[in-house]
DNA sequence: AACAACTTCAACCGCCTGTAG
DNA sequence: CCTACAGGCGGTTGAAGTTGT
């Protein structure tokens, strides 16, 4: 049959983004919302075709996305839910909300991938090997994958919510989730979001003077304040997601769901069992909160000799 | 200083899935 | 049920930046 492109090539710019894109296209965003990415570039003129727009806003405009290092802790639950995962990289990013699947995966291949072939190297030990030879972490891994995704709706949700456009275009600011309003200092032009919605006001009211000018907009803005609203923002999900947690102990939550009754799950229909899952999700949360403090521990996954590197 | 080799990451490509008609 | 379409995803590419010689 053969799929018809997305958009025909003709007249489509490719290549990085421009400040003048993006002001576009964040200003059409924040009026419509996202979605209807085929209608984006007919309805803002933009030279580009619709996935490259949605894949612009999901990666680099919408608010709350966090650019640079990982911390020790990104990367270890990018290393664990990967080996639980695969390279589900929605799914993983799905668990850290502020990071996008492209940057996960990015980091994966550029860091993590060499971190630990060299461990490998040094240990004498597969990680694929344990992958597919141990029938515990197999087992798990079904039971995990189930309870990953029902977690992974309510990333969405609350995602979702944070984004929607009567509560984000509505305050004319990105508002982080505890409420508290700050912008970012950018460390490059693509990098701040928010900084981009602080530009969009500006565009609106005198887009001339705007024109150009994303660089530098923020220049100055005290870098203390990204960290605090890096902060906030982790906290915010972390008290959604049970983040913490999650860096604890992550071999226990399988024993708390059956085989059969995650085999079963309707991943197109979450609500009822996806709550189901949330409240046993909830109950290890709860048992957690005990464990806090430990170190990971990952007997069930025979993982524990590849963190010895952090 | 100049060049090569290597690394990083933004963006693209093509396939898959869900869904409306 | 079939088809076409839109959105989403993961793999890959290549330009830009960095490091080594």
């Amino acid at each position: 049959m053969g799929r018809q492109p997305c958009c025909d090539n003709v007249g489509v710019k490719k290549g990085p983004w421009t400040p003048e894109e993006d002001i576009i296209l964040v200003s059409y965003i924040q009026q419509q919302g996202p979605g209807n990415w085929r209608a984006v570039p007919t309805k803002t003129g933009l030279l580009r075709c619709s996935k490259s727009c949605r894949l612009r806003w999901t990666n680099y405009l919408r608010p709350g996305i966090k650019r640079g290092n990982f911390t020790e802790n990104e990367e270890k639950m990018i290393i664990h839910l990967q080996a639980l995962l695969g390279n589900r990289w929605a799914a993983i990013a799905s668990y850290l909300p502020q990071r996008t699947d492209n940057d996960i995966k990015n980091y994966w291949n550029t860091h993590l991938k060499k971190k630990l072939k060299k461990l490998q190297g040094n240990e004498g030990c597969s990680r694929d090997g344990f992958s597919s030879s141990s029938s515990t972490y197999q087992i798990s891994r079904g039971q995990w994958e189930r309870k990953l995704q029902a977690d992974i709706h309510m990333a969405k949700k609350a995602l979702s919510d944070a984004l929607s456009p009567e509560k984000s275009s509505r305050s004319a600011e990105f508002v982080p989730f505890n409420g508290t309003t700050s912008y970012v200092k950018p460390s490059g032009y693509a990098s701040s979001t928010e900084n981009i919605a602080k530009l969009l006001k500006g565009w609106m009211r005198n887009p001339l003077k705007m024109a150009g000018s994303a660089d530098s907009s923020e220049e100055g803005t005290d870098s203390m304040m990204e960290d605090k609203n890096s902060k906030e923002m982790t906290e915010g999900f972390q008290s959604v997601l049970g983040f913490e947690s999650l860096d604890y102990s992550i071999c226990n939550i399988s024993q708390s769901m059956s085989p059969e009754a995650s085999l079963s799950q309707d991943e197109s229909k979450p609500t009822l069992r996806a709550q189901t899952q949330l409240s046993l999700l909830e109950e290890w949360l709860f048992d957690e909160g005990v464990n806090q403090g430990k170190d990971y521990q990952l007997c069930d996954l025979g993982l524990e000799e590849n963190f010895n590197f952090f």
